[in-house]
DNA sequence: TTAGATGCAAAGACTTTGCGCACTT
DNA sequence: AAGTGCGCAAAGTCTTTGCATCTAA
């Protein structure tokens, strides 16, 4: 399993090798994704890709973003009820949303591994550790709760 | 605490007490989900009060989904990426869904406890072990992606 | 009486889809 | 040359909001 972050090229390649077209669209996302420190929605990667491509469109930034899921390029997670985020494939984490303040704290996977195996055992359930964030109330705001009560 | 199922009688008090009215609607409202087994989406709660008072409306059956949870009737959880479900409030459940199949699985409370701790400990993160549903891919799901490969 | 609640319709947020043309291979 | 991929615009899904009217208390 690769661990470091892949080269812009790498990415290409995976896509060429796989029966796609590599165009200046999915160059242009791949840099993005390239160069992003943490998790982009949609929106902003097609933000993001308008500034350098300003005729690249939405709808191709959807596109695109699926056809690499397929590949294992990107992974996609839903913090919250907003719109979901996209990075690279690679290392597993996990992440908590507060309900209240929305703020995420992305968490190591191995804070799962108990639950994991213990939902394996009992339902045959396979936890995807990244794809859905788990919801609650992060410090800060419980404190607030409590002062106001 | 209380632990059976509260009557429509009990929770119109609630509303009530809360200097908010009784309406004909949210009778209806409270009908619907003291009668439904599981958990329905709004647009199910709102078939079923329609059954009943054809003149409610959608938008106001999300309000007073919305005043239920302020006060503590209801609550809701994402199973997916689809509608939220309701369902009154009352024993806490966890819930995993397949992404795949989007099957969804009600589980005990009590397979969160041990990392419940470990989050609050670590991060001072109190998990909501309800609101969003855990991800993965269910063992019939499993099972037919290892006999495609 | 009077403020909260409702119905209707429109808007909003996010994402997907249809279609004809362009660009990659 | 052939057909995948693209841009644009429209549609789709779920939920919220504005506003005039109605109604519970």
């Amino acid at each position: 399993m690769v661990q470091r972050a892949p080269t812009a090229e790498e990415i290409l390649s995976t896509v060429r090798g796989s029966d796609r077209r590599v165009t200046l669209a999915k160059r242009t996302v791949v840099e993005v994704l390239v160069r992003a420190r943490g998790h982009l929605t949609a929106e902003e990667i097609t933000s993001a890709v308008q500034r350098l491509r300003p005729e690249v469109s939405p709808s191709t930034v959807y596109r695109i973003l699926e056809e690499f899921e397929e590949l294992n390029i990107v992974v996609h997670s839903h913090l919250g009820q907003a719109a979901a985020v996209y990075h690279l494939a690679g290392a597993v984490h996990g992440h908590l949303t507060c309900e209240h303040c929305k703020q995420t704290i992305e968490i190591s996977a191995a804070h799962f591994d108990a639950l994991s195996k213990e939902l394996q055992k009992a339902y045959g359930f396979q936890l995807d550790r990244h794809h859905v964030a788990l919801s609650g109330t992060c410090a800060r705001c419980r404190d607030n709760q409590r002062a106001t009560r």
